[in-house]
DNA sequence: CCCGATTCTTAGCTAAGGCTAACTTATACA
DNA sequence: TGTATAAGTTAGCCTTAGCTAAGAATCGGG
């Protein structure tokens, strides 16, 4: 097995980072597919609480489209981990931390939504795209996306 | 519980679509997420081949980051999948399907990063966000990125 | 106030994607 | 050519995220 990154002229330059850089990437694109799902969680559990005064496991499952059970049960993992409180039978409510994250979603999520429009995308894709970039942009991505956003 | 959207002014305008458009939008995040570390995996292989002439699964486990089980047992899923043809004990090949697979999550790469770079930001951290985005992003949204990266 | 409908939970299944420990195969070089 | 080392696999564990079926709690209208 021959090198040939450093003889090659590479018509199509494939990733040519080192294989330890290369695999911190990826541990940060695991890390972030680990979170994703709580993310979108709180995201709509305060959406909820916004609009209705409440965050109902019915209604969640029927803005994930997902059964009954695949609720509950994330809902328990999320309160395990802080992020809402919930008595057996009863709606769900964000701690602190939960409602901390949920902001930063908000404003990663608007930021990014704002972006793909001003970019001159249908409001209906541009939500797609948005809801799963949004868990993948850097600090630095979100500010050149808000500046391009804030454009005159 | 009462719907305060139809009356409310709402600063922050959260999400506003029918919960059936919303399950909609999710149940394609969620096939994006399915489909994601499959994609990553042919485009590596695809790579490998490119730069040493095989793929081999200790290569792809230090790339990645994990251990070489995880890639063992991966790559039979993938083979399962008919995206990559393999032998015991021996490297990697791609299917036809899986050549397609990878020259498409290539060319979704390519048009990711070199949009990201020319929005300004720093070629890593472009790197990292592309591998998190390319995923989610639909066609429309790739040829708004490709024309702002080709233009003058 | 109570009974049916709705909501929520529990139990138990599947599959994916991680891991370690232990085993098998291939390779390379002395 | 034999054998140590490197590479790959298997077995078995854990967690997450789906599902269905069935049971428990809550709620509202008579």
């Amino acid at each position: 097995m021959t090198d040939q990154t450093s003889q090659a002229s590479d018509d199509l330059a494939p990733d040519s980072r080192a294989p330890e850089a290369q695999a911190n990437g990826f541990a940060t694109v695991r890390e972030a597919r680990r979170n994703e799902l709580a993310e979108d969680y709180v995201e709509l559990i305060a959406d909820l609480i916004h609009q209705y005064g409440e965050a109902r496991p019915v209604d969640i499952a029927e803005r994930f489209g997902v059964r009954a059970p695949t609720v509950t049960k994330t809902l328990n993992r999320l309160a395990r981990e802080g992020l809402i409180t919930r008595e057996k039978y009863r709606s769900v409510f964000l701690t602190e931390a939960g409602r901390t994250l949920a902001q930063e979603c908000r404003r990663r999520h608007e930021i990014v939504l704002r972006f793909l429009i001003r970019l001159g995308l249908d409001p209906e894709t541009a939500e797609r795209d948005a809801e799963g970039i949004e868990h993948h942009v850097s600090e630095q991505t979100l500010a050149l996306f808000e500046s391009y956003a804030n454009r005159p």
